[in-house]
DNA sequence: AGCACGCCGACT
DNA sequence: GTCGGCGTGCTC
């Protein structure tokens, strides 16, 4: 009797393929082999060995093994294949998001070895016109080690130069320099983050990884030094040959962030994020599988890495929807994060200043530590938040006359104000004030919005754009003007405002005209008077000394939202944005204007703590059946038409209907139409996760059998971060 | 997902 | 008469 492997592939399919095991291979689960799948060959993780295989099938041989070892090693696998079950993604797809795209097409696990160059002599007679081929002979000259050609590409130089000097025989290809390991200055060994007293004695509560599993929420708010506890943490605990994961959202992990742990662990610092090119992850995904004594700071996919010696986890900002994937493999990293530290035995810190209600939720049913962080770095004070009521005020670009006034006193001290505006471009909406028109998308339910410095009207939701009119497109009536409030528009006001003082815009299109968000904040850093316009991006993480006062525009966008998760996204994201006020020694002042002023939460905002607004917001989803007290998932339908769509739920309605589940639709998308696609939903509210869980697999079985109506797509969200 | 097989419209 | 459209069915 041969032995049979059952194999997962990188497909769509929630099922698994058997093969015969040649005699002369041995095969472990999470492997990777070379298999005869149809008419082609594909690569394989191995699942499984000596399973009995189902009868009246001709199996196939595995082609090869294209290594010895596990690819995936052995907490990796269950990490993935519990996830596979947990989100119900296919097997087969959720153990292939943790390859490096190179190892999922099957290439070798091996780096590329990079080709070297160096001078062969020290001078060069070149002709007097061969300008380029001399620049570069000098720059290699300087560099007695040589330089591998990507850094010679990356410094301007292109390969005909490389290979015309190589021709002359100026120089040569030479073996790199073996890599210098962790030879870091010892000095860098003993450097320690100084913490104040209220940050070692929250440091002090946290265990260390020889005590085994452990999740602590690290509750600290903004401007407490969450990350000089990581620092200190990993410092002190972290052995000689242990491996630490740092997951941050991808927004935080600035060259700065990056610096600053450098700074205390060196060549120990590798980075993951969506940024590296193939070969890059390759690389710094070997050194993991290797078990290379890394400290890896990395965004959500890096809970996925084939951590051999993982002795700690930190989950910095916890709260950021950002850790949620929202497409195809639903995982959420912070989650994973949690469970992968319960397979490794070892502790994991949540950090935030606003933490998620779920894992407030887990702290008070103890099966969190809650570690309390309340008092600012340095003498820095809380700042003080207070509300601005606009109905019928005047507004200037959306800002009041109080706002604008409070602005104009900041920069009066030589200090810095930052306004907060949630919506990029100049104006969301553009509207005739004759025929009553607004634009909006061919492609999608949504309006286009003004970018008036590009003069284009563009979608928020695909990639459609199209030019800015002057007149009506309807009525070609000039009555046609920008309606509502974008980054661009209140730029202008301000500009126009404080004419002798920079106005700074920070926005998804600022930043990536200019590049990096750290050319634009230069300016900041340097603690001259300034007005700072943004979105989000400007609410995370950034350390703006002398910044006093924070404007929001306007907080009123989550207040009425039919999404159960926007009071909680609101709270947060507005204490985020009040925490970059009064950082430094100057006290903060913060100013929201709304047009609800007696709006429960908002009072409490101004007064209260975030735990006791969270308190009050987990009453009301347990009020409201809402996670955490029930577990949520939601079956996402899209097709051409919105019928199709709505077909396909009302299929599988009938097949959630048990006791301890509730079905709530369905119903049309948030945005129904999208991209052209017309979307709905079924949401599934349980009582109990097992059970949930059980049904979503028995579901997708029986859907997997019937036959649906062509061309619809439909996928499963379980924990949903978004139920428009 | 790929890829092949299969049955109906505009071309050398 | 064929080239090719993408509907549906299968992959151990």
């Amino acid at each position: 009797m041969p032995l049979i492997a059952r194999i997962a592939l990188n497909r769509p399919l929630r099922r698994l393929f058997d093969y015969i095991i040649p005699e002369d291979l041995e095969l472990r689960p999470g492997q990777r082999v070379r298999i005869p799948f149809g008419r082609q060959q594909a690569t394989g993780l191995v699942v499984q060995v000596g399973v009995e295989p189902p009868p009246g099938i001709n199996l196939k041989p595995v082609a090869s093994a294209l290594e010895d070892w596990p690819a995936l090693p052995k907490e990796t696998f269950k990490l993935l294949s519990w996830a596979s079950d947990y989100y119900q993604h296919p097997l087969g797809e959720c153990l292939f998001t943790a390859l490096p795209p190179a190892l999922r097409r099957g290439r070798i696990a091996e780096e590329k070895t990079e080709q070297w160059w160096n001078t062969r002599d020290n001078e060069a007679t070149l002709p007097a016109n061969a300008h380029k081929q001399k620049a570069l002979f000098d720059w290699l000259r300087q560099r007695p080690k040589g330089a591998p050609t990507t850094d010679i590409l990356k410094a301007g130089f292109a390969r005909a130069q490389l290979s015309a000097l190589q021709e002359k025989q100026l120089i040569e290809t030479v073996s790199p320099p073996t890599r210098d390991t962790f030879n870091d200055a010892p000095e860098l060994l003993s450097r320690r983050p100084k913490l104040s007293l209220a940050q070692a004695s929250a440091a002090q509560q946290l265990a260390a990884p020889d005590e085994g599993f452990g999740a602590f929420l690290l509750y600290g708010i903004t401007g407490s030094g969450k990350t000089e506890i990581y620092l200190h943490y990993l410092k002190q605990h972290l052995g000689g040959q242990d491996q630490a994961l740092v997951l941050v959202p991808e927004i935080n992990l600035t060259p700065q962030t990056v610096a600053r742990f450098q700074h205390y662990f060196g060549g120990r610092i590798v980075v993951w994020h969506s940024a590296l090119n193939d070969s890059e992850r390759l690389s710094t995904w070997l050194k993991v599988r290797n078990g290379e004594p890394v400290i890896l700071v990395g965004t959500r996919s890096a809970v996925l890495l084939p951590f051999t010696n993982l002795r700690t986890i930190i989950v910095d900002e916890e709260h950021d929807s950002s850790y949620k994937q929202g497409e195809g493999f639903r995982y959420s990293g912070r989650d994973l994060a949690v469970y992968r530290a319960h397979l490794n035995n070892c502790p994991v810190i949540l950090g935030s200043a606003t933490p998620s209600l779920e894992s407030v939720n887990n702290a008070e049913q103890a099966k969190y530590h809650l570690v309390k962080l309340e008092e600012r770095a340095g003498n820095a004070a809380p700042p003080i938040v207070s509300l601005l009521d606009i109905r019928s005020r005047p507004l200037e670009g959306g800002l009041s006359r109080p706002a604008l006034n409070a602005i104009e006193q900041t920069l009066a001290k030589g200090e810095q104000a930052l306004v907060f505006v949630n919506r990029r471009g100049f104006a969301p909406v553009m509207m005739c004030f004759d025929c009553g028109h607004m634009i909006e998308c061919p492609r999608c339910d949504t309006r286009l919005t003004y970018h008036r410095r590009d003069r284009a009207m563009r979608c928020h939701h695909c990639d459609y754009q199209t030019a800015a009119t002057e007149h009506c497109p309807k009525c070609h009536s000039d009555a046609f003007k920008p309606v509502g409030q974008g980054t661009e528009r209140t730029e202008d006001t301000l500009a126009t405002a404080f004419p002798d003082t920079p106005v700074v815009r920070v926005d998804r299109d600022s930043t990536q005209r200019k590049g990096s968000i750290q050319g634009i904040l230069k300016q900041v850093n340097s603690g001259k008077p300034c007005v700072l316009v943004g979105t989000q991006m400007l609410a995370k993480g950034h350390d703006f000394p002398n910044v006093t006062l924070v404007v929001v525009v306007n907080a009123d966008g989550g207040l009425f939202s039919v999404d159960f998760r926007a009071p909680e996204t609101l709270v947060q994201t507005l204490l985020q944005v009040s925490g970059r006020a009064g950082r430094g020694t100057k006290p903060g002042k913060v100013l929201v204007q709304t047009c609800h002023s007696d709006h429960p939460l908002l009072k409490t905002l101004c007064e209260g703590q975030y735990l006791d607004i969270a308190d009050q917001l987990l009453k009301e989803r347990e009020e409201g059946h809402f996670p955490p007290f029930r577990a949520m998932a939601i079956f996402r339908a899209e097709a051409d038409t919105m019928e199709k769509s709505l077909q396909v739920l009302d299929t599988i309605k009938p097949l959630a209907n048990t006791t301890g589940i509730e079905t709530w639709g369905p119903l049309p998308a948030m945005i129904a139409r999208r991209a052209d696609k017309h979307r709905a939903q079924l949401i599934l509210n349980a009582r109990n996760r097992k059970k949930l869980n059980t049904l979503l697999t028995g579901i997708c079985q029986e859907l997997d059998q019937r036959m649906l109506p062509a061309g619809v797509k439909w996928m499963i969200d379980v924990d949903p971060q978004e139920t428009g």
